[in-house]
DNA sequence: CGACTTTAGCAACGCTGTTGCGTTAGTACC
DNA sequence: GGTACTAACGCAACAGCGTTGCTAAAGTCG
């Protein structure tokens, strides 16, 4: 029965519009969906029984009966994000509307093994599950729909291959070749578990916060690396073996210094080399400009430890190589804007991965089509 | 009536697969959509009944009742393409499989108006009617379903507004500033018309013709100039003002030779100044690695008439870039080829954008926000 | 207090895919 | 030549989505 897909599609349209707005109207939302007004009555009325949003009062018209006013309730949902870098893990509770509730940070051994990982995730889950007074989903939602803990997303440094939730091989560290870390989490904690690359879980925070205006947009990240997390089209970017993003392997220097992956010239390569903050942000700008010339993105978000720590230098860098190198027509505008969520967005876009999934757009399911060769 | 999004979306569906294979039948449409037997059969009985399949006799399996098959009828629906270059229009007609059916080449004046290419495209769309005994689009469809031409496309240089059908200002062409050049055709031809940029059209070509496999690519151009035509996620990407695809002005080079766009060592200038075929195919191909990094494409087709004059001194530039310069686990699968469709790609994808909008998968509507400051 | 405006919601409906089940067209076996 | 079996087909009833039509409710205005 693929009328699902619509009921879901129509509800999600509709979340996405209350977490954008403060409070929601029939009117409103009819305007804004292209369904008939009845059609969203039934909608809200559902949200409201699924506890996702709540009646706030009214709005009386200038004539007229008055309009019942919703609003979303953040707290109805929640998800746990976890940043696993090769130093700690991080984690992080959000809420319905993308806010971060609590986060926490544990140091994680060197050379780490999936089960030492394991078990600090497992210990952060709970104690964070104890203290918020967090529900497990139930299996037939009979039960109490508030408090919901939705699952557990896990952001880490590829490649890895996001759809099987499979570990391919952690950069330097020996312990992570071929990890089923998505299906191991799931046992070990008993939620549903999202893997995806950091950067890419990062960006899928910015979008979750900024509502649909932001359709095609990059998170660039510097920490001990550079990378570029990609939003196009109103989703995630992931490419052909979900490993999109290596932005830093770019070369921006023909013949320039040899970087770790044994090319020269690699934005990384010359971004770490360069003399002060200032130069090594106008490197990463031209960047920043390469990609907005192949995308055409429509906001840039900046954000990771290490452009953090200079982060008005580098947002400026970033602005004015974009209105200086760009064919500065006036309708080529670029928001540039550094990450409100600062060395967490990693973390909560984990956890907002996972309320995408159940909360967010659905794909329409495509082709199944019969694969041909091996991976 | 939100239900015609799926009916739209699972004809769509069958269409695509009909494309990509010889011959359809009920169970294995039922297998690869997800759909039930029965909803498969009233799927393929409305494409029959509009002339979009056809039966092509049964399977007699082993054991059991012969299975009904079916196939595309290619010639039930036609579009026509035009590539505008500085100096020429080009003119494709196209059947529903994809298939180039004819072309046609007419010299464009120096500077020309809208005026001087509508008029000459009138006259090659009108003969090309004309000799293919073509149906225009009938209001209400209760005439003969076939033959029918379902529009024209027009695929040419930007920056243009694609939503709007609007041309900003074609790069040294004085007479094209903010030209409704869409709409302006629609009117001439009593056709549906679609404007979009020459590689973004040139990659729905190669997506229409290779199906669903072809989920994450790019169309690399040399012609004039450097472009990348980017097909993401199974649809074109044209990004937030529908400018992308300037891959040719990204920077590979830091204080590299001045370009025209005025930044220094992009991809197209130090391609121009290369000593030989041998070298700038070797730019060329770090250009592709640097855009698979960031990307993670499946698949990356060459074309354009000033790469394919030495085509497969490129296409193995490229191919071995790929091997030696990418990461090379075994899961990194990369196929590079040349298109098959010569210097008709731009004309023939701009024919199959018409077919797309008409017989491809549609968009499920998003949310229209009020747009809130001017461009 | 009645006319008017705006919003809400019940009830019937249309259309989608689904389910259940009988039918059809063939092979295999005795 | 009949019976059992298999695989695919297709009618009919159904469930669930959004839509349409209409009535009711809750205000303001004169």
């Amino acid at each position: 029965m693929h009328l699902a897909f619509l009921r879901d599609y129509h509800e999600a349209l509709v979340i996405a519009l209350a977490r954008t707005v403060p409070t929601l109207e029939r009117g409103t939302v009819a305007e804004v969906t292209g369904l008939t007004p009845q059609a969203v009555s039934k909608v809200l009325a559902r949200l409201v029984e699924e506890g996702l949003l709540e009646p706030a009062g009214v709005r009386r018209p200038a004539l007229g009966k008055p309009a019942a006013v919703y609003r979303l309730v953040p707290g109805s949902r929640w998800a746990i994000g976890a940043h696993v870098t090769r130093r700690e893990l991080r984690l992080v509770l959000t809420d319905l509307a993308g806010t971060v509730r609590a986060s926490a940070v544990t140091p994680l051994p060197d050379d780490f093994t999936p089960d030492q990982l394991l078990a600090r995730l497992a210990d952060g889950v709970t104690t964070l599950i104890a203290d918020h007074r967090l529900t497990t989903p139930v299996p037939d939602g009979g039960a109490d729909p508030s408090r919901v803990l939705a699952g557990v997303g896990i952001g880490m440094i590829g490649p890895l291959d996001q759809a099987a939730g499979t570990v391919r091989g952690a950069h330097r560290l020996r312990h992570w070749r071929d990890v089923p870390l998505a299906e191991l989490a799931e046992k070990k904690l008993g939620l549903p578990v999202v893997l995806d690359k950091d950067v890419t879980a990062g960006v899928t925070a910015e979008a979750w916060r900024r509502g649909p205006a932001f359709r095609d947009a990059a998170l660039v990240v510097v920490d001990a690396g550079v990378g570029a997390g990609l939003w196009l089209g109103g989703a995630a970017h992931r490419g052909a073996h979900t490993n999109a993003s290596e932005f830093g392997h770019a070369v921006v220097q023909l013949d320039g210094p040899l970087c770790a992956c044994g090319r020269h010239g690699c934005l990384e390569a010359v971004h770490e080399r360069a003399a002060d903050p200032a130069a090594a942000a106008a490197v990463l700008a031209t960047g920043v400009v390469n990609l907005l010339q192949t995308l055409d993105l429509g906001h840039i978000v900046l954000g990771g430890a290490d452009l953090l720590r200079d982060g008005e230098i580098y947002r400026e860098a970033v602005e004015h190589a974009v209105r200086t190198q760009l064919p500065g027509a006036g309708w080529l505008t670029v928001e540039v804007s550094l990450t409100s969520l600062g060395t967490d967005v990693v973390a909560a876009g984990a956890a907002m991965q996972v309320l995408n999934t159940r909360y967010g757009l659905p794909d329409p399911a495509g082709l199944r089509l019969p694969v041909s060769g091996p991976g």
